[in-house]
DNA sequence: TTGACAGGCAACCGAATGGTTGCATATTGC
DNA sequence: GCAATATGCAACCATTCGGTTGCCTGTCAA
């Protein structure tokens, strides 16, 4: 729904790494997605509670053990609805990029060299 | 290059949107960029330095202006590297979480409502 | 040459963030 | 019933973050 939700939880690497756990085996509880993490239990469920809030996580609760399942489908949104935009435009942004690149625009006389490079690292 | 600088830098709400103002329209300077939006130059001025380093913007010095060039190559990276993997299992993924709405869980008697949505909105 | 314009640098500030510790609560198995 | 297990809640802490203000440098144009 709010996609800066989303982006602010994707942020962190410690919840990607969370969302790869859970996509390497979906319907793990908190204390299995803890093990071998170098962080406290309260430390991972305040991650998964902001998956949580921003839908990319749904939990079910099982007696004493709550169940941790993946949604991809904010992932694909924002993939589809932000990024896509950007690859439409990719063929555009790299030659103007070029361009600007070779070109050492004759008005100013002094033209450095760009701080970015026009291939993607 | 590093996957967690450009999501720690599309993560801001604001630094989203100047990317979005160089998709409308490549190589504006700082200036153009800070106009009608409710910040100093100077936080724009960060926001771009950010957004430089994550290498999603080249610059191009012409005179005392500061051309931005959009360069959408770290963005389709991390959709294709990160993201595109959870389309992948999308459909496992929305089963499982379906699955685990649906039934009760046997073992323990309380099932309650999850907390999450299997549809994301 | 001088003033206006484009931008950089540095210090500072409040709020959010990621993490911890300590304790309380509910469920399970003996 | 009772101890162990699984989780939640709250306070606290250091760091980062987004933003501001103030001042300095370099470039262009009259």
């Amino acid at each position: 729904m709010d996609d800066d939700t989303v982006f602010r939880a994707l942020a962190d690497a410690s919840r990607r790494r969370l969302l790869d756990r859970l996509h390497a085996r979906n319907g793990q509880t908190l204390s299995e997605l803890c093990a071998g993490l170098a962080m406290t239990r309260q430390a991972v469920a305040k991650h998964l509670a902001i998956l949580e809030a921003a839908n990319l996580v749904a939990t079910q609760w099982s007696g004493r053990e709550k169940q941790h399942f993946l949604n991809p489908v904010p992932i694909q949104a924002i993939a589809d609805r932000w990024m896509r935009k950007f690859e439409r435009g990719r063929v555009r942004a790299l030659a103007d990029l070029k361009r600007a690149l070779e070109v050492p625009d004759p008005p100013a006389d002094r033209a450095d060299a760009p701080h970015g490079t026009a291939d993607g690292d």
